[in-house]
DNA sequence: AATAAAAATTAGATATGTCTAAAATAAGTT
DNA sequence: AACTTATTTTAGACATATCTAATTTTTATT
């Protein structure tokens, strides 16, 4: 059994390993210092873990280099991917939080460990595809169903896009695009791309034309249609 | 914040100062040994978490006397114990798990710390004043509704009671009373007490008649009627 | 290629939680 | 009351998780 600390190391790996990075393409090896930032914690502390988990056979460490998963680091990430979003999927879901107030509790509640526990709340739940952000959930097996989406930001002026996903862990956007109106699922159309400050001009479907900043559509995951 | 650590301390301490011991009534104050059995640690890590949770004022020490709760500490066990048997109610109502098979997910789950949640997850589940193993499930201002209960092994021949309660800690009583098809509610009479071994002949109302061991029906809380 | 900057690791410190063995105190028994 | 046993605490050890400061290695820039 790994340690709430182990595991939540090991899910920025794997999270860091999906993020495409700005030459497009996802990183081969997850890098000391952005595993530290996204811990909130230093690159020491990290390197000192990523030793543990890698004698542990959860990872490769190629030292100066990076880490990747190994096949058991990869099934587990994804098995705590799967319980993660399928608390977010329950408190919204059934209590009626609101998507900018999950992250942080199933931050807690991603570590109970019982497959019985995942696998009926799973069953509860209708064995959602996606969470409440839009991330897709692993099922039982580790599986994944994949969107084709890109970040709004990419779009050009005159696109039709329907908004696919969000970053979780930044409740300032969510309530941001709340008070906008602006949910999974919303249709828009983007109007015009300034490259001034790269912020864009978008119309819902339903409502006004405004703006969004690039920091905004940065983060927005959208599909076609 | 606590750790999981001083909170099952905290908790262990609670419950021991609830138990009714030999002589009829409540202890005055919890013991190093008792916590450390409760816990399946040794007396001395329990002397060092005490002198910690009372030096954050959760509990008094008397050296080699005994702890007791201080208000604070009381608020927060029961707080403890709230959340324990409402997770325990979850799994049970709406998971389709079986009385056995909860309390080790419940101890993991207690420490999940959300008063948003708790509240959500108590009004989700319609107030319940009592877990699936019969008790009590403190309010969100921690008070708790009492039963009028004993111990089955002290009932007499001619006794009609109903059970109320059983401890949820030993996963094989429970699959035993299943077997028996005895659960909450039952309502039995007591035939006759062995004075040899303690052992209880009982009818259920439904039911042929058989025996208890004492092992048994000191586990059972039951009330009149 | 030499130098500067960034990233990663190592060394050494501190805090936590647990253990065993020894000493202190309390409770039980002749 | 004296002795014995049980309980509790203390002392000292070890493993974990984190940090700061110093060192090593890699990457970027002149
Ligand atoms: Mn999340
Ligand atoms: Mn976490
Ligand atoms: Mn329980
Ligand atoms: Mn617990």
């Amino acid at each position: 059994m790994l340690t709430r600390s182990e595991e939540d190391h090991l899910k920025a790996v794997h999270a860091l390993l999906q993020t495409i990075g700005a030459d497009g393409k996802a990183a081969k090896a997850a890098g000391t210092k952005d595993i530290a930032e996204r811990l909130r914690t230093k690159a020491s502390s990290v390197t000192d873990m990523l030793k543990k988990l890698a004698a542990k056979g959860y990872l490769k460490h190629e030292p100066y280099y990076g880490v990747k998963l190994t096949a058991k680091g990869e099934t587990l990430a994804l098995q705590l991917v799967r319980r993660h979003r399928l608390w977010e999927t329950f408190l919204v879901e059934r209590l009626g939080f609101g998507w900018d107030e999950v992250h942080e509790v199933a931050e807690q509640m991603e570590h109970v460990a019982s497959d019985k526990l995942t696998d009926r709340l799973d069953d509860y739940l209708g064995n959602p595809g996606f969470d409440p952000h839009g991330d897709p959930i692993p099922d039982r097996k580790g599986k994944i169903r994949t969107k084709r989406t890109q970040r709004l930001s990419l779009c050009k002026g005159g696109e039709a896009v329907r908004i696919a996903a969000v970053s979780d862990t930044t409740d300032g956007l969510l309530r941001l695009l709340d008070s906008k109106g602006l949910r999974i699922g919303t249709q828009l159309t983007v109007l015009e791309v300034h490259a001034f400050d790269g912020s864009m001009d978008i119309k819902p479907k339903n409502g006004a034309a405004f703006s969004l900043s690039k920091d905004v559509s940065h983060h927005l995951q959208v599909e076609r249609g």
